[in-house]
DNA sequence: CGTCTGGTTGATCTAGATCAACAGGAGTGG
DNA sequence: CCACTCCTGTTGATCTAGATCAACCAGACG
């Protein structure tokens, strides 16, 4: 699993995005020695749920989906991770078993960094620290805001949260096309992520399409306007 | 709002609890002298949804509820604070207007920390900062298992979790009550954490009686076996 | 006493799940 | 090349958990 590739964080474009942003370069070059680059394929597995964390990913190009699956194999997609995100942070720093599988939903470019290497990159570096601590509270509000929502609101309105959130992350603006973004998940994995059946998913969808909220073509999405799916969510 | 009353950081019985616990006593000193304790009663705001973080609240003793409400009203309640709980840490670290309304749902004493003087204790201590961190990383922990719970689960299944959940915090055993404890909150709250509506509550309620899954006395809870009731979460 | 608020119950409605069938690729093997 | 099975997605028919609406009761409180 997974072929090498090289590249350095010194030169990484994403590094600006990421948690390590603040580290000098002494500590990136510590980096580069020790981590290691995957490329891997949909489908693969960065670890698997119950897994002991040995350290952590950085997304340097492609998705990682994290998906928890509970004991009668209801799976469930908790998180997105794009391009400049950490993933397993959280099971590092708390020092667990992962709690989820993380699986490759486009190609993906990640490099593996072991735990010991991130162990000494926060003792020199409190600012990586604090960066992390604003990371985990960024991604609390974002669950508890998830979980109002799924409390709360209807399917149509979830459904079309993700769609703009969505957008927000991959989509672009032409004048021939208008707003538009290609799906970056199956239908299923769409229904995992908003909490409901992928039979469902295609009911939404055809509803959408007949309200002229949203027109798909395949895995293409076409936004009309924002502004009116923004006020239907709420 | 809140008749005054007097206690010191150092000799409160909470402290080992919180986040606080690896304070040296001259940091003790510095919160004494700025904290202010307040005497709550139920229904009383400590914050409002929108107003902006001036410091973080210490509960003492009581209960406090953090509510969330939407643009149409639908108030959800998103975490119990007891005793030992540090409140609205999240927007102060995040520099963020308070994200739910904090109710006092059983008569309270908390102290008030103001912002500053906790800039300044998270400047002399990094342990303090290090305490938040991993406050943090449960929070959103708690906050994802909730989340796969209502998008996989039913009712009935979510509505005994709280309850273990709550005998774990507030019961107690005795032989001859058995596993029992007081409702911390009102039927209409209790339906505002599992995220359904109070008419909801009393059929379940119903319906557990009639399998004798759990036996409802006003506010007393009791609970025969906690083992039948755990395999009936799983 | 009335009025209010919180809780229980019943009757009904509906969003979304479940079950089942089918259509279009994409392999795979002859 | 065709025949085969997989796999993903769409659609239809049906079922059900839980919401909604409405009535009612009991205690609290003026």
């Amino acid at each position: 699993m997974g072929e090498h590739a090289h590249s350095s964080c010194i030169t990484c474009p994403r590094r600006e995005l990421t948690e390590w942003r603040d580290l000098e370069i002494p500590e990136l070059e510590l980096v580069d020695r020790h981590k290691r680059d995957k490329i891997l394929l949909p489908g693969e597995l960065l670890y698997n749920q119950g897994d002991p964390c040995e350290g952590i990913y950085c997304v340097k190009d492609g998705l990682i989906g994290e998906r928890n699956v509970d004991i009668d194999g209801r799976s469930s997609l908790v998180r997105l991770n794009h391009p400049g995100t950490t993933v397993g942070y959280q099971e590092f720093l708390s020092r667990t078993d992962y709690r989820h599988s993380a699986e490759v939903l486009q190609e993906c470019h990640v490099c593996f960094i072991g735990k010991s290497v991130v162990r000494q990159l926060l003792a020199k570096s409190p600012a990586l620290g604090e960066r992390f601590l604003h990371r985990s509270l960024e991604d609390a509000q974002q669950l508890e805001e998830s979980l109002v929502r799924v409390r709360t609101t209807s399917v149509k309105a979830r459904f079309l949260h993700t769609l703009m959130v969505m957008y927000e992350r991959f989509g672009s603006y032409g004048p021939t096309t208008g707003h538009t973004f290609e799906l970056p998940v199956s239908r299923k994995d769409l229904g995992a992520l908003i909490g409901i059946v992928p039979e469902t998913i295609s009911r939404t969808i055809r509803s959408l399409e007949q309200e002229a909220l949203v027109h798909f073509d395949g895995n293409r999405v076409f936004i009309p306007d924002l502004e009116v799916v923004f006020d239907e969510i709420v």
